[in-house]
DNA sequence: TTGAAAATATTGAATATTCAACAATTGAAG
DNA sequence: CTTCAATTGTTGAATATTCAATATTTTCAA
């Protein structure tokens, strides 16, 4: 009698682990390049995000840039004490919070976007076009499909 | 004059949104699955990587399931009180300290692995045969060529 | 053989995240 | 209208993670 063929597979084996070791080895390396302005992944992605100029909720936001909602808040607040973001009261829905970048903020965000088109830059170069593009194809319609 | 490519390229172009986005999602429906027995979706890495029986040490221990050091050694910690794993010193380099999976810890990982192959068949169905396997092997490739 | 440097694991303090409870506002049914 | 449920965001306590420092053992050059 045959075993179920994943039964003992190595841990390798398993996407869920395969994802969790690739986006922790991009995030290091991405987490390098921002140390040099001082600002952690999730920072970059905020302003990132707000850099559209438009004000965006916090449940909205913290959706975008994968963060629980209080993770953001206690985040939010550091931003603001940075000036690099403010809160302002939704009129149109009073629970709700507007976020939008400051002047200061867009300014680190270029910074930061340069360094963030550097690293993808270098995996272009290291990891090749066609491979990258294919990558985030997939990547796109997993997250799809799992919806 | 045309500005650089990515420059205002929203966030979800970037691999490392997107692997972060990715990973996110399939982690948090792992660790529904595996929350049934009460486990964090590392506690089942580190027993799948146990359960070869043989003896790993902390630093190769903390590699293979993507922990830092210490983090690792206060899970551990833990899970020496639930006797699912227990530490034995490497007499061959004092140094260094082995871990072992517990007939307890067998037990569970048993139970664990069959909810997270679970998923991996509930991947498969939605996202389908060949995505998932060309997928594995572009994550497997960027792993190799980001070292 | 000795002593300095490297490797390994752990610890404690500082920091960050999460969970559950809360406050405020809106929506919607009666 | 009024009231009750749902939505939104924040807070504080509990938990987890990280950083820097430490202790132990090994390695290796002098």
């Amino acid at each position: 009698m045959a075993k179920s063929s994943k039964e003992n597979s190595p841990i390798t084996d398993h996407l869920a682990y395969l994802l969790a070791q690739a986006n922790r080895e991009i995030n290091r390396q991405l987490e390098l390049r921002l140390s040099k302005e001082g600002v952690p992944v999730e920072q970059w992605r905020i302003l990132k995000v707000l850099s559209d100029g438009n004000g965006h909720s916090m449940g909205e936001l913290a959706d975008a840039v994968l963060l629980n909602h209080p993770t953001l808040t206690k985040m939010i607040d550091r931003m603001v004490s940075d000036t690099l973001v403010y809160r302002v009261q939704d009129p149109n829905d009073r629970r709700k919070v507007l976020m939008f970048i400051s002047d200061r903020g867009k300014v680190l965000s270029k910074k930061l976007n340069s360094l963030a088109v550097d690293q993808e830059e270098h995996i272009l170069e290291s990891y090749g076009d066609k491979s990258t593009s294919e990558l985030k194809r997939l990547l796109e319609s997993l997250i799809d499909s799992s919806n």
